[in-house]
This record gives structure tokens, C-alpha cells and sequence, in this order.
DNA sequence: AACTATTTATAAGG
DNA sequence: TCCTTATAAATAGTT
């Protein structure tokens, strides 16, 4: 419809393109609106140009159109991850009832309306529980005890190395009274310039 | 474009605008395909009949349109939904994977690399929820051992009963020696017919 | 963007 | 739905 007919294949001049892309794309545009209008039909169209403009008609809501289509298609589509989506979620909230319970058990809450069958199994669990966790207390317990005596042994050594260093050193300038020695720990040293000799972990302590 | 104009409304009569809606499809339909093919764009045409049937044109893969489309609108759309579905699965995941450690924790699993503190927290927890599992059993113990005696009061009731009655309907066509009595309850009554009275609950027991 | 010759779409009718 | 045809509408090429 025009001065001449034209072949229906790419419009290979890129202005002439242009232009008829514009009038046709007004044109298909005005079709959509009246066929939705005289016909009462939903329509959707969206045109993009190839420099990726996008023109779009939508006879009602596209969220509706859209909806619209996917039940008529019966196509999963997007349908299907966001379906599946759901799926994972009702999972995962039962496992995670099922746990908030459980852990609610096994903290002595809602009991009521158990079956003494179901107590002895909680009880056995936490029995069981507590042995276990006992257990790794006596075991850091033993290890600390174990540190403590090592951390001990190392300290006399130190007190013993120092004392015969200060021996040597101080030994040929001075002569020491007997009773400045300190009697607290008998192999603590007499410490000519005001220190003590102090565990190296002040606050280690056999269990916090 | 026809015999005569028409205004752009609604076609009452209903055959015509059926006629007109096939047309014009056709039309619009192929006035799509031929600004996608001569001018190189991307066209989506979707149609939803009055009566609910749909006609479409893709001048791509469909899913690729909407992908496109959901670029270039910036708007979410279903993605939105999506996101938040996704979002929520997070969420969950993080409270499931809380609360799976804390169940192995409680039921003294993984505790390897775990601090007095909170070895201590969780013994805590377990000594507490054990002495309320504990609560509970006794609870039911001693609703047991209260039914236990009101049931033992009733069966004495009924056996004194039964006893009576035996010596209404019985006692004056024979009498019973002596020695023919039980002595195992003070009050049971010697039964004619060859019955025994029974608890109600036979295996009712104090605790199972 | 406006013009216009020509093609195309389609309303009405069968 | 398809065919026909008169006519309205769209638009290709031009200005």
C-alpha cells in the first residue's frame, strides 16, 4: 500500500528502515487498540526496534495479560522455577516445625499431651546428651589440668634458671642476708631488682 | 477500510464482531510478521479472544521476548515475586541450619571445638529440660497411681456389690459351707457360676 | 513531517 | 468459515 508494492525481507537502506519502521509500528499499534475495542479481546504487543527501543500496547494490566496467558498456556515458563520455588519452601517449613518441636522437647517445653512412651524416649535423649557434653568437659578439663601441670613445671624451671642467674651476677657484688630470702615457694629467688617471677598465664585457672 | 466506515466501539452484534475479530487478527497477525522482517525488530502479539482463545505471534522464541522485555522494563514483574521466594528460602535455611546444630548440640553431637562457656550453656539447657521431662513423668506417675486407686476403690465397690446380690438371688435356695469363702479379700463374694470378678483394666499398671 | 499514488485491509453481503 | 467487492485505511516513495 504505497507508491509501490515491496517485498515482505529486510528494508536494507537503514533510513528507509527507520521510517517505515515507525509509520508500521503507529500502524500495528492502532490495530491492536481497535481490534481490542470493537472485538472486546485483551491485547499485548510489544515491539522492540533493533536499535532495542522498546513501543508496547496492553489492552488491560500486562501483570493480568501476563497472568492470563499462563493459564491459558498450560506452559510453565517462569511458572514452573517459582512453582518449584514454593515447593522447597512448604519442605523446608515442615523440617523446620519439626525441629522447633523437637528442640522445644528437648528443652522440657510443651510436654503436655505427651505419651509417657515419648518422655522416656526424650529422656533418654538428653541423658544421652548430657553424658556426651560431660564428657567433652572432663576431656578439655583433663587437657587444661594437663597444661596446668606442664605451664607449673616450665615455672620452676624459669624461677630456677633466673635465681642461678641472679646468683651469678650479684653474687660476687654483694653478700645477701639469710632472711631476705622469700619462703613462700622454696625455690623462689631472691629478685634484686623488685620483680617476681609470675606464672606466664596469671589467670589460668583449672575451669572457668 | 470496507464498504462503509465504522466507529472505533464495541461491535454489539455478536456475529459481526466475531467476523470482524477474525479479520482483523489476521490482519494484525500479519502486519506483526512484516515490520519484524523488514525492519529487523523483535515483535510479541498475544490475543485473548472474547471467548477466551488466544492467538499469538513471536517473532523470537517466546521466553526470549520476555527476558528482553523484563531488561528493558527494569520492572520486576514475576521476577519480583521470585526474588522474595528466594529470599525467604534464605531465611529458612539459615533458622534450619540454627536449629539442626543446635538439636546435635543438645543431643551431645559435634562438640568438638566447643568452649567451657558454652559447653556449660548447653549442660545447662539439658540438666533443665531433664528435670522438666522428670516433672512431666512423675506428674503422670501420680495421675496414674490416683486412677490406679479409684479404679481398686470401685472394684471393691462392684465386688461388694456382686456379693450382695449373689447372697439376694442365692442365699436362701443353698447355703454355702463355711469354707467355700475366698480369703483373699475380706469382702469377696463366692461367685455360683463359675465367674471371678476382675479389675475393669485388667493390665492397668502403676507405670508401663 | 507532509503529500499522494497506490496497495492493502476489511465491512458488508452472500 | 470462505468469497466477493466497494471502499476505507495504511503506507512507499516523493517532496
Amino acid at each position: 500500500m504505497g507508491r509501490g508494492k515491496i517485498e515482505i525481507k529486510r528494508i536494507e537502506n537503514s533510513a528507509n528502515r527507520q521510517v517505515t519502521y515507525s509509520k508500521r509500528r503507529n500502524g500495528i499499534i492502532k490495530k491492536a487498540r481497535e481490534i481490542s475495542v470493537l472485538c472486546g479481546c485483551e491485547v499485548s504487543l510489544v515491539i522492540f526496534s533493533s536499535s532495542g527501543k522498546m513501543s508496547e500496547f496492553h489492552s488491560t494490566t500486562l501483570s493480568k495479560i501476563l497472568e492470563t496467558f499462563q493459564q491459558n498456556q498450560g506452559q510453565t515458563l517462569w511458572g514452573a522455577k517459582h512453582e518449584s520455588l514454593k515447593a522447597e519452601i512448604d519442605r523446608m517449613k515442615k523440617e523446620n516445625d519439626n525441629m522447633r518441636i523437637q528442640l522445644r522437647h528437648m528443652k522440657g517445653e510443651d510436654l503436655t499431651s505427651m505419651e509417657p512412651r515419648d518422655l522416656y524416649t526424650i529422656e533418654t535423649a538428653l541423658i544421652n546428651g548430657i553424658a556426651n557434653v560431660r564428657g567433652k568437659q572432663m576431656e578439655i578439663f583433663k587437657k587444661k589440668a594437663k597444661n596446668q601441670k606442664a605451664l607449673e613445671e616450665e615455672n620452676k624451671q624459669l624461677a630456677y634458671i633466673l635465681h642461678q642467674q641472679s646468683l651469678a651476677m650479684n653474687g660476687n657484688l654483694r653478700e645477701m642476708p639469710q632472711d631476705y630470702h622469700q619462703k613462700d615457694r622454696d625455690f623462689t629467688a631472691p629478685v634484686p631488682f623488685g620483680f617476681r617471677v609470675q606464672p606466664m598465664q596469671p589467670n589460668l585457672q583449672e575451669n572457668k
